[in-house]
Formats: structure tokens, C-alpha cells, sequence
DNA sequence: TCAGAAGTTTGCGCCATCGCAAATTCCGGT
DNA sequence: ACCGGAATTTGCGATGGCGCAAACTTCTGA
């Protein structure tokens, strides 16, 4: 990701023709959202929007990682989930909000599309399959925060790493020699945060693994190399 | 509740017109939806739908109150909510879902309406406001969602029970003489499977706050008598 | 009225995980 | 090439909360 510079992207049709709440519009109305859609390509670790601020814009990335995320009132960091290229975030306005009940940062650097709010109704009842795609994304996100509770409720530390570990490398994994690499800069911090544990735990784990062979490591970069041996993991069976 | 053996209501008009996606609706309409509508009276701890089954109707808690639940693959059960009467339920319709994704159990004596799922998107387009109230509807389970995975990974066992309690009390509270007593039949086991604890540790800690006069508990039974000095204990503030 | 089931309480030992601290490695900038 | 900050690793001691077990209480139904 970052290794590859981005550059600013020509709007063009085929940029949104694959991505689901549009897939089913002609050239003509791509044509017509892409003209009141704003473009941004963002560094590594910028602020998209901030939990509380008023819904203003909903959003669509074309490249990188976006990372969703709250922070408590003691100030730690709580990583609820990442969201790969491809999909809509920001729609405060499919779950009937007028605030951002999130903070979302880029984890890569991004390009980010953006309309302003008020269009979302607009967009709802002209093109068909919009409300509908949104809602599904809203279902699925549902579903994994819903697997994120009882995972966190059942499990130990041990699984909840595997597990997110290997939901990164579904969602945002890149083949490379020798296994699959999550495809952003990731810390051992990052990791902990999306856990609910402490970057230490998190450190002597992938350690542990990187002994036995399941995954190597080096800053900010994880690849998973044996991944079917972390599902194992994920399971509770021990790796020995 | 379970107290006040429950007749079965008539249908009556007034029993929606209070009702966030009903509200708007005038006599007529509401009485076409009750039309369409079928009434069930159920005891406590019966069954509604089970995760992944087709989501063919959807419901609205008359009275009472319903618990939504995953179990694990090891049978572990995690409860994710509590539902107070006069909402809606089992609307994955509503989040572009055609399965059901978690089980939903009564948690006391309740009465039920429901509607098959085809006339879901009728409603949607005849009934000004359904839509967007169930959003909104959504929206706020999304946030305590959110609330409780920050609770799980931020905060210990005390915090979260006495967060849990809180909850309850504030949605389905009732206030008694010395307190505000928690509306529904609710066991040690209940609660621990809300804070992702064990009946042990949520037995403990109820006798220690009894002891310091912040509960008073019977079988099933739980009322906070100073609501105040539990909500010190949220914030970490030790108990006196 | 009694027996069994269901729910609750409490003690005790253990261990997974945290918290703190210190050392080491890596990387980007000048 | 070097310096300083960021990220990582690892050791060690403390402990919150679990797991198991046993006793007790409260309900329910026959």
C-alpha cells in the first residue's frame, strides 16, 4: 500500500461500476454521482471524521485501509473494525443518525470519495439497489460486531489475536512469498487495541507463533504464514 | 410483570399510536397494519426465532420483554440485549439480512405481535416515517453495541456488571418501595452471560454491594437501592 | 407436606494476563 | 553516518477472576 505512492485517481465510470450500492447503475448515473462526489487522497494516520461531529459527509474509499475506531473517556483506544477498498462508511444516515458514532482514521495512505449528506436521500429513491447495498453493509457490519461480542465474551487471548489476525488477512490480505501479509502498516498496539489486550500479550504471542512457524513478522508488518494452523488457534486447540 | 398475569389485548388502535414508527399513522392506517397483524401471548423464557433461521416475520413487543442472544458452538450462551416493550424486533429486513442473526427468547411473560417479512417493504413505502423510525431503531442497537465492546475491552468484571445493572434499570426499570427493581425474572447466570463473567463472580460482587446497601436481591430478583453510588462504581471510584 | 430441581452463596487454589521496567532493534530525518 | 524517537521484546512479580466443589436456600409440583 504505501510502498506504492498513490496518485490521484481520474474519475472515471469504472471506478464505482464494481462497487455494490452502484453496481447496478448505467454509465450516465455513475456520470451524475461522480460529479457531485469530492476526492481526497489522505497520508497514513489521518482523521476521516470524529465520533460526535455532525454527519455531514458520508464516504466511499476507493484505495487503502480505513481503521473505525473509539476512544473512551480515559483515553484509551478501542479498534472496532477495518474497512477494506470498496466500501461505503460514514452513513450515519442508513442507521437513522445525525452524528458519526465512530472515529475513522486511514491506516494506509487513502483515496477517499465524499458527498455531502444531503444528497443520501437523492441517491436513495433515483437509483435503485442504493438503500438496499447500504443496508446490507449495515448488516454485515452488524454481524461482525456481534461476532466481536461473543468472541471477546468466550474467548481468550490467545484465539481473539488469532482470530483478528486472520479476519485481517480475509479482509485486507496481499499474497507475498511465503504467506499472506496483512496489507497495511499494523503495530503490535493496533493489534491489542482491536483485542482487548495489552501490545505486551500481543508481542510474546506473535513471538511464540513466529517460533513455530505460523506467521513472521517485522515492525509494523505481519504475515501470516501458516494459516490454517492459526485457525487451529482460533478453535482452542493448542499449537504445540 | 409475571405477577400481573397478562389478558390478551384487543387490537385496538391505541396500542400503536404511541409507537416511534407507528406514531405518525392515523386511525385508518394503523387499523390496516393490525389487519395484517397476528397477536401471540407467550410465557417466560419461550423462544421467538432462532439465529440463522429465515427471517419470515417480524415483530413488536406489546409488553414485556425480550432477550436477544448467540449461543457459541460450545454452548456458550452470550446475551447481547434486552428489548423493552414498544419496540420492534427481528427486523433483518431492516439491515438487508434474510436470516435471523441472533435468537430471541422472552424474558418474561410478554405479548407479541408480528407481520410476514413481504409486507415489510409495503410498509415502507405506504406508511410515512416507518422506514426511517426503524433506522433510527437500528442506529441505536449499533451504539450499544459499540458501548458494549468498548465496556468488554476497557473495563473489569465490577464495572461491567454494575454498568449492566445500570442499563436494565434504565430501560426496564421499575421503581419499588427502596429502589428501582429490575422488571423481568433475572438470574446470577443472566447477568453473567451480559458482562461476559461467570454466576460465581456476579454472586460475589451482588453480596458485596448488598453488604454496603447499594442492591437488595432475592431469587431472580434484583433491585439497586443507590443507583448514585453505582454509577460511582462505573467510573472505576471504589465503593466507600 | 415432602422431594427434587433450580438458583445462590462461599471457600480455596490456580493461572492467564496485566503492569511495570529495562534492554534492544529499527527507521526516518538531518 | 549518526541521532533520536518509535516499535518491539522479554523478564518478573502481582492479581483479578476463573474453575471446582460443597453447602445452603428457595421454589415447584406431586
Amino acid at each position: 500500500m504505501e510502498d506504492t505512492p498513490k496518485t490521484m485517481p481520474r474519475l472515471d465510470e469504472s471506478l464505482l461500476s464494481h462497487v455494490p450500492p452502484f453496481s447496478k447503475l448505467d454509465k450516465r448515473q455513475i456520470r451524475e454521482i461522480l460529479d457531485v462526489a469530492s476526492v481526497r487522497r489522505l497520508g497514513e494516520g489521518v482523521a476521516v471524521f470524529e465520533e460526535g461531529a455532525p454527519a455531514e459527509r458520508f464516504f466511499m474509499l476507493l484505495d487503502g485501509y480505513i481503521r473505525v475506531m473509539r476512544i473512551t473517556p480515559a483515553g484509551e483506544q478501542v479498534i472496532a473494525l477495518h474497512i477494506p477498498s470498496g466500501q461505503l462508511f460514514g452513513i450515519a444516515k442508513a442507521i437513522g443518525r445525525d452524528t458519526y458514532p465512530a472515529t475513522s482514521v486511514t491506516a494506509s495512505e487513502a483515496i477517499i470519495l465524499s458527498w455531502p449528506m444531503r444528497v443520501w436521500d437523492e441517491f436513495a429513491v433515483r437509483y435503485d439497489g442504493f438503500a438496499s447495498e447500504t443496508y446490507k453493509t449495515v448488516g454485515q457490519r452488524i454481524g461482525e460486531m456481534n461476532n466481536r461480542i461473543v468472541e471477546m465474551a468466550t474467548q481468550q487471548v490467545e484465539q481473539r489475536v488469532a482470530n483478528a489476525l486472520l479476519r485481517l488477512i480475509n479482509q485486507t490480505g496481499r499474497k507475498v512469498e511465503g504467506g499472506i501479509e496483512i496489507d497495511f502498516p499494523i503495530t503490535r498496539q493496533d493489534l491489542s487495541e482491536m483485542t482487548a489486550t495489552t501490545l505486551h500479550t500481543v508481542s510474546r504471542l506473535l513471538s511464540a507463533w513466529e517460533k513455530q512457524g505460523l506467521v513472521s513478522s517485522k515492525r509494523k508488518r505481519i504475515t501470516v504464514t501458516d494459516p490454517h494452523r492459526l485457525v487451529l488457534l482460533c478453535r482452542g486447540v493448542a499449537a504445540n
